[in-house]
DNA sequence: TGTACATCAGTGAACGCGCGTTCACTGATGTAC
DNA sequence: TGTACATCAGTGAACGCGCGTTCACTGATGTAC
């Protein structure tokens, strides 16, 4: 049965929604159109009156992601906390999906990889804005040193079924990266 | 036709061996056991000799790539060069698995996360011998420290279609990583 | 050492299954008068 | 404003396909005498 304009607008957003979610949980492939639509409240068959392809839904929730990037507004401290937090470490549906789809994105076609990277560059240039250092240059690159710390920490802590090495890279992480002290001397 | 015992041996090392490529390859998912055996020589009707099932050969394949990490002969900064160079960016196939696998291990049952494991405790270690610090502590805080960055920039500048961007991301993060002075002055 | 036979690694057709995708149909929406 | 009709979003059965896995068969290996 049809439904209003209204609620077709309403129903993409909810589909986008879900995927983000379900790919972050489990990845693009693990993730069937089918499971998308049940977690969306409707069935499989309506997929393709709003998509083209399960690539073409890869492509705009990785868009959706990346437009969603907001300018930070607490120090890289702060910001090192809440990202190499243990509830950041168990929450993948709402999590960096950086991290949650490493391997998998790197793997995508064309238009997927390019999404991801418009992400990076936003990512890093927002990241810039509150990076320690006394120029762009400096700032750039501790931006870049910083993230990637940050990203790799969090998948390492995903990886160890570990607890207590899953919580210890964190902290660890967590201490050279923002305590100058703890580091070189 | 049934072969010799030596070449049983040889046999199960090569599909091992392929299986180890085609996984940094293209993750654990996209490669077929008859992609896998077809890399091997062999056809697919003989994998259930030589393994239980696909997860079977996951988790072997794992514990072997985690029995041949060795010691590290060079310094953390000579180590750092080389992980974050273009050619390891390039080599997916004989690369840094934790990289190349990142997600997709995450995503694995039980044996498979735990040799997962076992290899990051003993990454973790061997780095600690040739990290910076005055005692064990720092010496450790750096190795985790260090390999969370390393991995999160390969994964990083792997992610990235824009090849630019890629090496930028390489470069800086080695600067940052192995000169104090370019980090929080 | 040579021979006859049992063993079993490798082959490739076949299986059940779940996937992405298609399509005829349904019935509520939106529009023309 | 009310009515008759065209539109089209959603449904669920069905499709082709490729996957992991099984199995009857083949023929070289390894062994018993």
């Amino acid at each position: 049965m049809k439904v209003s304009r209204e609620q077709v607008t309403e129903n993409k957003r909810v589909i986008l929604e879900a995927a983000s979610r379900l790919f972050r949980e489990r990845g693009f492939e693990a993730v069937t159109v089918t499971d998308i639509m049940k977690s969306a409240g409707l069935t499989h068959g309506g997929f393709y009156g709003y998509f083209q392809s399960k690539d073409d839904l890869i492509v705009q929730t990785l868009a959706e992601l990346q437009r969603s990037i907001e300018p930070f507004s607490a120090d890289m401290a702060t910001l090192a906390a809440q990202y190499l937090s243990l509830e950041h470490r168990d929450n993948f549906a709402r999590g960096c999906p950086v991290a949650a789809l490493a391997s998998d994105a790197t793997r995508q076609p064309g238009a997927a990889r390019a999404e991801m990277t418009a992400g990076l560059k936003r990512q890093i240039k927002l990241l810039s804005q509150i990076a320690p250092g006394e120029d762009d240059e400096q700032k750039r690159r501790a931006a870049i040193g910083c993230w990637a710390t940050m990203v790799g920490a969090l998948i390492l802590a995903r990886m160890s079924d570990d607890v207590i090495l899953s919580g210890e890279i964190l902290n660890k992480t967590r201490e050279w990266l923002i305590d100058p002290e703890a580091r070189n001397s």
